[in-house]
DNA sequence: TGGGCTTAACTCACGCCTTGAAGGAACAAA
DNA sequence: TTTGTTCCTTCAAGGCGTGAGTTAAGCCCA
């Protein structure tokens, strides 16, 4: 058997990619050119990888280009949102085959019963429209609006924002009718910043930072394509990062959380104490906001220069904390924000943060809008898939898993 | 040759347990006992590490102790301050050989000239009391009061808290009287971090945050073992974290910044403000407040309150973004303050985070006093030492220098 | 005191995997 | 068709880890 970590690396590379050749494999994964032949007609075997076409290489034989083999496995992400949940499903080049989207019936904030219904139910009927794909789909994963904790018994969700109590994952999907599936979860904001990292507006940076704004807040911290976060998994809950002393009331019970005026809630919330009038919820009343503010009005003007203001300085102390190159703003709040206010935005974080940082910072919203959390949850069985946790040994090279005295930095000399 | 990756985790346990056996090391680091065998063997030939006594094993043959060597190698470690530099000897079994203080010549605050003449001048007579061991002196390991960054002509020191403009750290250490020695240069608050973490309060915590602080204010960040930095080496900078909007004015240009209110300086601005007439400067200054606040004095007490709700609100918010199990606080004011208002400070910590988090939290002052940032700083010629760049070629499983979908957590199955 | 038991540590043959050179394959240009 | 070029595979060589078997070193008890 060709070894683990070689093949995980191939495969890694050929998916991120989308199309590629041999010679890149060997240099992206520190290949002999044998190795990668091997390597990759093992991937070829197993029908995960398939040689799409050739380009010509000067004078030589063409090189043949490899890509991911999108019937070689299936893949459904799902975004858990606080009012119903969008399920996606994926093939291996990650295009996305289906969708499906179900409310909860509820009027104001739903349950957790409510939403494992709807989901269960959205889940099901993508799955049973896709018969002869079933046997394929490698996992499902949840990009889910808390905290989500791996505990001995199973994930664990804890969402205060939403005044759920500790909910446990297995509960929310009712995976009985769909076979033996993988069920993984993690946090929506982190799975955004997964999806942002392999295909969206974070690639290839070496440092970014993926925030997520919408009824809460949430972040996603990346270091050299690896998201950060702890073995439990529960870094980076940025929305409760406080912002003043005695300030707004939050969900969490805090007070003076960037949540708290930031969040869906928090912005619509002050717009009301100021005399606005939101009409309906979510999406249609922060429009309402962002036009009557464009209108003229100077109430709504004033709660969306707060809101930018604030939001400047929390992102200012995140370019502080991790000194990103990239900073991805998403969540539905977050496009919403940046579609009337981006420049704006842009400005009071630069302001906020160190100028040597802020000018090695670029500021953009993220590349798939409304689908990265789903796409990003879908990554989850996908990274399992690449490398099964399982089969793996210790790796005495695999520095992630080991007691480091100080990072030794890869091209440069040392730590810094 | 035996792969260096293995040679070099042995060694780091070796060096990181102080005292372990053959067996124990094969666990650590995932080595069957004959692999165990040749390295260790290679390391004692090397003189690295020693065989010292033996422990009964029941009813069979004792198990040889091994540690590491102490005349195997020298380091150099300095804590750069603001006013002066603490330049300590350290052997292989990083026990403390020598120490030399030096104050820069300046009433105020030292220009880097004379804190570079200083630091010169204590190493050259640390260097020149041991002629015998300047052969075996592995490299000088430099703690900086600021943000150290790799440039490609070298590492360059930005100390906005200082004043200073772009220092080289070349122009900060004449090596020209030392021979051929390496140099290497971090941020004095992570190197902090590096000792607690191998030695001290930090040591076997899957996840820590050290907290130093002194004039200025700077943060660690440790997960399994490692300290979060980008390879550019520069994330962490929490002093500039903003804990208010229009707030006090920051030496940095901004206002609002957590090093304006918690920073030696505001500490003691805000007594002055108040009325306090601070003798001195530093230590013996911040010790007038604590004891003016002890003896009753409403002011001083009342700047102390405000500090320890202001530390508290930053800490809680590192407590969230980072959800350490252990939260440790150095520096010459962290001490201080440590000394006299540890309770208030865990307290309002644990009331700004998320309670799930607080719940998770120990808060502790760190292992070494004064010396954690000399001890830290001899831990990057060790690190190096350990396992040199120049001889590493890429590895492919080493996920760390590569692109990754998302992290998989080691024991549990998935992120969460 | 010696034999048996137990645990530690070493040795070495085996095998996996990577390497790199040599050669075959595919194409362009002459 | 020949030559040159680049891509890709094959294969022998060798590095390195593995683990069973072996030797070492102590305890216990007759």
């Amino acid at each position: 058997m060709l070894r683990q970590a070689n093949r995980a690396a191939v495969l890694r590379h050929v998916i991120l990619a989308r199309e590629t050749t041999r010679s890149r494999v060997g240099d992206a994964c520190g290949l002999s050119v044998g190795s990668v032949t091997n390597v990759v007609n093992d991937l070829l075997d197993e029908g995960l990888i398939e040689e799409t076409g050739s380009m010509p290489s000067g004078a030589g034989r063409p090189t043949t280009l490899l890509s991911p083999r999108a019937e070689g496995a299936y893949f459904v992400g799902v975004d858990v949102g606080e009012q119903g949940v969008a399920v996606e499903l994926f093939d291996l080049r990650m295009n996305r085959v289906d969708r499906e989207f179900a409310r909860a019936d509820s009027d104001s904030l739903p349950e957790p019963a409510a939403i494992a219904a709807a989901l269960t139910a959205a889940v099901t009927r993508v799955w049973s429209r896709h018969p002869d794909l079933q046997e394929g789909i490698a996992g499902i994963g949840l990009g889910l609006p808390g905290v989500v904790e791996a505990e001995p018994g199973g994930d664990v969700l804890y969402a205060q924002t939403l005044g759920w109590p500790r909910v446990e994952v297995a509960d929310l999907l009712d995976v009985s009718g769909l076979g033996d599936v993988a069920v993984y979860a993690a946090n929506g904001a982190k799975t955004l910043a997964a999806a942002e990292n392999a295909f969206g507006a974070a690639r290839g940076a070496e440092r970014a930072v993926v925030a997520l704004l919408g009824r809460g807040v949430g972040l996603g911290v990346l270091q050299d394509g690896h998201l950060l976060a702890g073995r439990a998994g529960t870094a980076a809950e940025w929305g409760h990062t406080r912002v003043a002393l005695r300030g707004r009331r939050c969900a969490c019970g805090g007070s003076g959380c960037l949540e708290a005026y930031v969040g869906a809630e928090g912005i619509l919330g002050r717009w009301r104490e100021a005399g606005g009038e939101p009409d309906g919820h979510g999406w249609n009343a922060l429009g309402a906001l962002v036009e009557a503010a464009a209108g003229g009005d100077d109430a709504a003007g004033r709660v969306l220069d707060e809101t930018v203001e604030i939001l400047g300085l929390g992102l200012g102390s995140v370019v502080n904390l991790y000194n990103p190159e990239r900073l991805v703003i998403g969540g539905w709040v977050g496009l919403r924000l940046m579609e009337s206010r981006a420049a704006a935005i842009e400005v009071a974080c630069r302001d906020s943060a160190l100028p040597h940082f802020a000018s090695q910072l670029s500021v953009q919203p993220c590349a798939f809008g409304g689908d990265s959390v789903a796409l990003g949850s879908a990554l989850l069985p996908l990274e399992h898939l690449i490398d099964p946790p399982t089969a793996r040994t210790f790796r005495p090279d695999d520095g992630r898993h080991q007691h480091v005295l100080v990072p030794t930095a890869a091209p440069s000399k040392e730590m810094s």
